[in-house]
This record gives C-alpha cells, structure tokens and sequence, in this order.
RNA sequence: GGGGGCGUAGCCCAAUCGGCAGAGGCAGGGCGCUUAAACCGCCUCCAGUGUGGGUUCGAAUCCCACCGCCCCCA
C-alpha cells in the first residue's frame, strides 16, 4: 500500500533515536514511583513471530503508558537460552549449542527492536551465560544446604536403543522412541528434585490474593489438587500382622469396599502375590512400566482392555468395617506415586472401581441410597447412608467425620491431607542446561561445589553426535574431579537443571543484573518487587508461574531474599493465542505468518495496532484471509492521522463557533475513554475510540468553513499523546514535527481530560412503556424524578398508549430511564 | 467424566450497574476526484443477541437445561 510517508525510514530513525537517548532506561536510585513491567522471557527460537509481537506489543504499551503516567518503569529485556531445540539443532548440525543460540538471541533481539518495544538494554541477561549460571548454582546449593533439594529414584523414560533417559515430549504417542523407534521404558534413577510440595499450602491459599486471571488461578488450585481424607490400614487376611496402607476421600463409604488394588510399583506387590498368580501379575507390571501415566490414568480404554489392566494376586485384606475378607488386584489405574499407591475400592460410588468391578465380576455395595431416577452405576453424589452400620440413615458429610472417628480406633487411621502435586524433578540428562554443582565422592558421598568454585560450566570441546546421550557424561575432563572435602578422585553430577529453574528467579537479577557477588541484592529487589505488571502467555499457567511463586518463597525461607513479598507478580495478564485453521500458530505447524513483511507497507505502527485492535487481548483469535485487510485498514488509519496533523487538505481559520465545542468535548471523552481503556486491558475499544475521533475531527476539519488552529492542535495534540504508547513512531514523528525536533511525545505527561468538557448539558432519556421502548427526550443530567416522570407521561406518544388510563407502576433511573407499567 | 471460558450483522468485534442492541474495523454497494485505475474523500449496508425455559417493570447481560467451539484436569 502507498505510504503518505517513507514508513521504514520514519520507524528506524525513531528507534534508534530512542536507543540513544535511552529514555527507557532506570536506575534504581531513580526517585520516582517504581513501576515494575515484565514480559515473560523468550525462548530465543529466532526471529519473531505474531505471538511474539502480540505479546511485546502489549508490554510496550504498558512500559509507554506508565512512563508518560510519571512513573519509573523498569522494563528489562532476557532470553531464556538454555533447552532442548537448540541442543537439538547442534546435534543435527554436529556443532555446539552456543553459537547456535547466539545466532537466535540476535535475531529476536532485532525483531523485537524492529517492532519499536523499549527497554532498558544494560540489563539483558541471558540463563546460558557463566555469571547468570554461577547464580542459578548458588541458589541450588542454598536450597541443598537447606534441605530442599534433595536426591531420590525416581522413574524416567529410559531408551534402551539409545542408552539414555528421554524428555517426555521425545516419547511419541505409542510409546516408541521418537529416534530409535524403540520402546521406551520406565526406569528408576537417582534424580535431583526440589521440595515444593513443602509449600503445597501455602501455594494454595496464597492464590486467592492474586490479582491473576481467574482461569489461571483455577489452573494453579487444580495443579496443587489439595484432597482432604484418611490414611488407614487393611490387614492382611493371613494373619502375618502386615497391612497395606490406604487412602481415601470418601471414608463414609467404608462399608462398601469390596476388593482394594494395589499400584504395580507397590513395594508389597510381592509379598501379596501368590505363586499361582504370579504370571500374570508380572506380565501387567511389565505393561504398565511401558505405558505413559496419561495412558494408565485415562477411563477410556486405549486398545488394551480393562480386564488386561488389573489383575488379581491372590491374596486378600480385611474390610476393617465390616470385617470381610476382599481380594486384593493390581491394576495399572492406581499410581505408586499418589497417595499411598494403593487404594480401597469401593465400586458403588467411583466410577473406575465400578468399571474394574464389572470386568472382573467383583460385587457391588450401594452405601449411599442413589436418586430414585438414578439408572445404575456408579453414584459418588450425596444422598442418605444405607448398608453402612453405624452411619446408616447419615448424610455424606456426616458420615465422613463418623467414619474417621472410627478408623482412628480401627485400622491405624488418621486423618491426611493429600496433594496431587509431586515434588519437582529438576535433573536433566542434557547437555544444553546449567550444570547442577555437585560432586560424588566414593568416601564422603554427596559433596556440594564450594561457593568459590562456582560456576561449573560445560567444556566447550565436545561432540554432540546422535547417540541422545548428554557429552557431558561421557566427558572425561569435565565428570573427573576431585573432592572438595577429602581431595581423592571423585565423579561430578554430569546431570543439568531443568531450565524452569532458571526462569523461576531471572526477574530478581533485572533488578541487580550486574552483582557480581550474588544473584541480587535483597534491597534492590525489594525496592522494585513484586512486578506490578507481568505478561505471557496463557501456555505457562502452571508450571513457570507455580515455579516462580514456589521459589520466590523459597529463597525468603533460605536467606536470600529477606523483606521481599513472597508472591513475585502481583498483576499477571495473560494474552490469547493466536489460531490459524482452528489450531495454534507454530512453528512446528508451519502455519506462522511473519511480521517482517508488514513492517514494509504499515510499518510496526500498523501492525501493533492491528494487535491491539482485533479483539480483546485475553481472548484467542483467529488468523484469516480477513487479518490482512484489517491491518491494511489500521495502516490507513495511521495515513488519515498523518494527513490531518500535516492540515493536507485543511484550511485554517481563527474564530470561534459551536462546531469547536462540539470538537472539544469530544477530544476531552476521548482522553477519559482511552485513559480508562487502557487501565483496563479494553485496547481494542481504546483504538475504536481514537478512529472515531479521528472520523470526527477529519470532517470538521475539511468542512467548508475550515478549522480553528487552537481547536486543532488541541485535538491532534491529544490524538498523538493518546496514541503514543500504540503507534509510537508516528506519534512522536508527527509531535516533533509539531513541536521541534527535540520534544519527545513519550516524556510528555499523560493528557488529563478536563472535567468541565466531560459535563453533558443534554442527555437522551429513554421511555419505556412495559419495558419497551417508546420514546426518547432530551433532558438536563441533573433532572429530578418527578420532573422525569412528568416529562415521559406528557410525551405524545406515551400518552396516546395509555390513552387515559393510570400507570399501575413508573420505575425511573435519572436521567437514563423511565418505564411506565400499564 | 469433572472444572473454567466463549457464542451479537456476511466477517472481526462494541454495548460501566440488568435500562436506546451498534462504537470501531473488514468485506460489499453508490457517488465524488481521475483521461482511466489505484489512492483519497463522502454516503450506504435491508439485518442479528446459538436453542428452550426461568427471575424481573425491563435480560445480549443474572439463573437452569440443551447445542456448538476452545482451554485445563482426568
């Protein structure tokens, strides 16, 4: 499209302009009021994408907004830089990672400056670099001194093929190695993990506070999954003086366990199983390690029936309840790492246990009477206790409480609160990754890397070939060390931290980028904590944000953040994805439409309007055939608003009339609209807003008596002040024009709408009559009811309906409304 | 299966508290400008709150059920 102006030419100079002066630079002894605004750090994947520029758009506007509301905004700028597709990418090119990712950080960077966003450039860190993993060491060894990170087997996704553990995202939907094509396994292996279910509660409870979408927070409440219950024993039947420990949330149903069933990973497996069994419960154990939770977990049945998930050992328990003897299974549905890996089953009211029980013709125990329409199955609903002893005749509530009082005397119970949520496995056989600082000593153990030592970094000269295996394992320089503690030969942890360690404290070192003593210092952050505005996508709702909020207190807890508040991000806006043919647009769909041609025709200016304009930011939207023509339609509006400020076609006059009024209240609603708008994420009607404007004052403009220069100015002024923190380079080209080459329209002070112009002197009353619209009146804004009243009874057309008769009802809302009942 | 969100014009979307259904944009149509087209300017757009109930003087908005799409957990 045809330009009134060179756009690129109009759009570099701007941003190098603003990368001079460094107007969006702050220190932190900067004496205005802080504000903190943060876009999630990127994954440097290259160069930018819609989603990219969705995202830093709206961060931009923020940074802009609150800079000209006076504020000192700190706007840092990272890249999350360690992971898996740049590992992947230098095992594919047989080169190292590094270079690799540097190549991506400058392009992102550049696009992201192409787009006009601002930030404060001495603050860029990167996770990959020696200083930011020296930090990310000495917090893990804080948190290891601390108790909180700690080793333990855990299973993994182990390749036999390849002879290494495998992400869950390299294992393919059938369980096949996505390299080697064979089958992957479940393997148990010393793994590091961080305690975050120490802070399961207050995880929990601390989410209501947020000022967090309510999607997310309900995100996070699942993810913790806090279930209130009781852990009890079922004896064995033989007599052995051994029991097998439950749990449930549903005491009360009690009377109703029929069979109880075991994970396949129980440690008492064996003991229950009885040799005539034997067989066939090792061939279960043997599918179930192969199958992905998901699989086991999910009521459908994925090609493998039911009746092949469970299968019976042989041995039986003691209802504690009734006194029966039932059966004990194994089955795959039950996960050893839930709860106490082995559940009572009361197939009457839980659906899995139903199904299980129908298969494998266990009996059915109704203990709750189900709804009289109620067409079988299984019924988990509240309802009156039959069946049950001494709960008959309660309801569920109550017979909870009385159940648990009984199992406390009866089968070792008590009562238990359980999460879903596990503690968090941080090792990583990768290569790409901050080293985890730790060292094996055959004599002392577990030895942590003295503080000084840090950091441990991986040797630049290894090959990354297509075995899967980390090089740093195999890497004789780097695993051979020796023990800080007795000085012998010793082996180094050849594991990394997964990179949701890294980015759950990266926004403490951009208040402190350039400590070289510590990741931050404790003062510094809390002068600019907790981040007043943090943006991202809707795609980190659990993990990165339970991550960050768990470390955040955490790192209070150990000493290393002391006065700062334990919740990081205090605001949290997350922005809608952007679709294409019904899916998400990515790069691994091959379906992204790049940014950089638009910077072309509409310029940065247009596309960001673009984004503002197409809907609410929260919501996902759409590409389509229709998305071109709709940015061309913001690139046309930025070509109006250059026209009218540059008085193309515009004669000027200097009197006065009512048209100039009419002019300003408008300008004046608009700088309250937009003000407000902005305030409350509404950014497409804040853009709709400033069209109308622009429609408005164009007419007046070029109308035949021509405009008046002060009623003008004022209402470009407004326009290029209301449209700075959106269309930055248009904006502050068109005010320099106007105002010399040394004003900045993004240091101007947010325009104020005048209260006196925002005063309405008529406003339309409607008249209802039933609640139907009959009428409309004129009326002063300070009109009284009665007066109101009399206005809408005396309209002609409301009287000729009554004809006469007298209103059973009049409900008036001054000045909007009146409705007359018959 | 459970939880959350959404459904308004041909399309994207507005509608502070429950009170005039229409702000803005796209597409379409017409006129002006032009030798002509593009650009630009002006005008126009017949119409519609997913379905069925309920609450209310009054419902796009609140409640219930159903249909359809999206997200999270299983």
């Amino acid at each position: 499209m045809a330009r009134p102006f060179d756009v690129v030419a109009l759009e570099s100079k701007w941003q190098e302009r603003w990368r001079d002066l460094g107007i969006y630079e702050v220190n932190n002894d900067d004496p205005r009021e802080r504000f903190y605004a943060l876009c999630m750090y990127p994954y440097p994947s290259g160069v930018a994408h819609q989603g990219h520029v969705r995202n830093y758009t709206f961060g931009d506007l923020v940074v802009r907004y609150q800079t000209m509301r006076g504020k000192a905004v700190l706007s840092p700028f990272g890249f999350d830089s360690f992971g898996l597709p740049a590992e992947n990418a230098a095992i594919k090119a047989g080169s190292h990672p590094r270079p690799f990712t540097e190549a991506r950080i400058i392009e992102l960077r550049t696009s992201v400056q192409k787009l006009g966003a601002v930030y404060d450039w001495r603050r860029e860190i990167s996770s990959h670099e020696a200083e930011y993993i020296k930090c990310s060491q000495f917090l893990f060894l804080k948190m290891f001194e601390a108790g909180l990170a700690y080793r333990a087997q855990a299973p993994v996704n182990w390749c036999p093929g390849c002879a290494t553990v495998l992400a869950n995202e390299q294992v393919l939907a059938d369980g096949t190695c996505e390299r080697s094509g064979d089958l992957v396994e479940r393997k148990d292996l010393e793994q590091w993990f961080l305690a975050i279910t120490k802070y399961a509660d207050e995880l929990l409870s601390d989410v209501d506070a947020l000022q967090w979408p309510e999607r997310v927070k309900s995100m996070q409440r699942n993810w913790i999954g806090r279930s209130e219950g009781v852990e009890f024993s079922l004896a064995f039947a033989d007599g052995s003086g051994r029991a097998l420990r439950v749990f449930t949330t549903r005491p009360d149903t009690g009377f109703g366990v029929t069979y109880a069933v075991v994970a396949p990973e129980h440690h008492l497996l064996e003991a229950l199983t009885t040799s005539e069994h034997e067989v066939a419960v090792s061939e279960l154990v043997q599918r179930a390690r192969n199958s992905s939770e998901l699989e086991r977990t999910s009521s459908s049945d994925s090609g493998v029936g039911l009746d092949k998930r469970g299968a019976f050992t042989g041995s039986f328990v003691v209802n504690p309840f009734s006194g029966d003897e039932v059966p004990v299974y194994v089955a795959d549905y039950v996960l050893g790492t839930y709860g106490t890996g082995a559940i009572m089953a009361v197939p009457a009211e839980d659906e899995r246990d139903f199904a299980f029980a129908a298969v494998h013709g266990l009996p059915v125990v109704r203990t709750v009477a189900p709804p009289e329409a109620f067409d079988g199955g299984a019924y988990s609903g509240d309802g009156v206790k039959i069946n049950s002893g001494f709960m008959d005749g309660l309801d569920v509530a109550s017979a909870k409480i009385a159940a648990s009082e009984f199992l406390v005397g009866h089968g070792d119970g008590s009562s238990t609160v359980n999460y879903r949520l596990r503690d968090w496995l941080v090792s990583r056989q990768r290569f790409w990754g901050c080293p985890i600082p730790i060292i094996y000593c055959s004599s002392c153990g577990i030895v942590p890397v003295p503080y000084e030592q840090l950091p441990v970094l991986a040797p630049d000269d290894v090959t990354m070939d297509s075995s899967g295996q980390s090089p740093l394992a195999s890497h004789d320089g780097f695993r051979n060390a020796t023990c800080p503690t007795c000085d012998e030969p010793a082996r180094r942890e050849t594991d990394t931290l997964d990179t949701f360690f890294d980015s759950s404290w990266y926004y403490l070192r951009f208040t402190d980028p350039n400590n070289q003593q510590r990741p931050f210092d404790p003062e510094i952050a809390a002068s600019w904590m907790p981040v007043d505005q943090y943006i991202g996508g809707v795609e980190h709702a659990i993990l990165h944000l339970l991550y960050a909020r768990f470390f955040m207190k955490a790192m209070i807890d150990i000493g290393v953040a002391p006065g700062l508040e334990r919740e990081p991000f205090k605001r949290l806006f997350t922005q809608g994805m952007i679709r294409m043919d019904g899916s998400k647009m990515s790069k691994s769909k091959g379906n992204l439409v790049a940014p950089e041609a638009f910077y072309q025709t509409v310029g940065a200016d247009g596309l960001r309007l673009f984004h503002l304009f197409v809907g609410p930011p929260t919501d996902d939207f759409d590409w389509t055939d229709q998305s071109k023509e709709a940015i061309d339609g913001c690139g046309r509006f930025l070509d109006r608003l250059f026209r009218v400020a540059t008085l193309d076609n515009i004669t000027l006059r200097t009197d006065h009339d009512e048209s100039d009024d009419a002019i300003r209240r408008a300008v004046h609603r608009t700088i309250a609209k937009v003000s407000s708008d902005l305030e409350q994420w509404s950014y497409n009607t804040a853009v709709a807003a400033l069209m109308e404007l622009l429609n408005t004052v164009g007419k007046w403009a070029r109308d035949e008596r021509g405009a008046n220069e002060e009623t003008l100015n004022e209402a470009v002024d407004a326009l290029l002040l209301l449209l700075a923190p959106m269309a930055p380079h248009l904006s502050a080209e068109l005010w320099s024009q106007r105002h010399g080459e040394s004003s900045l329209v993004h240091t101007q002070h947010w325009p104020i709408a005048d209260p006196e112009l925002l005063r309405e002197e008529l406003v339309t009353m409607v008249v209802q009559v039933a609640g139907k619209l009959k009428a409309r009146i004129d009326v002063a804004p300070s009109i009284s009811e009665q007066d109101a009243i009399a206005a809408a009874l005396s309209d002609p057309a409301v009287a000729s309906l009554l004809a006469g008769a007298t209103p059973s009802r009049i409900v008036a809302k001054v000045p909007r409304m009146v409705n007359i009942v018959p």
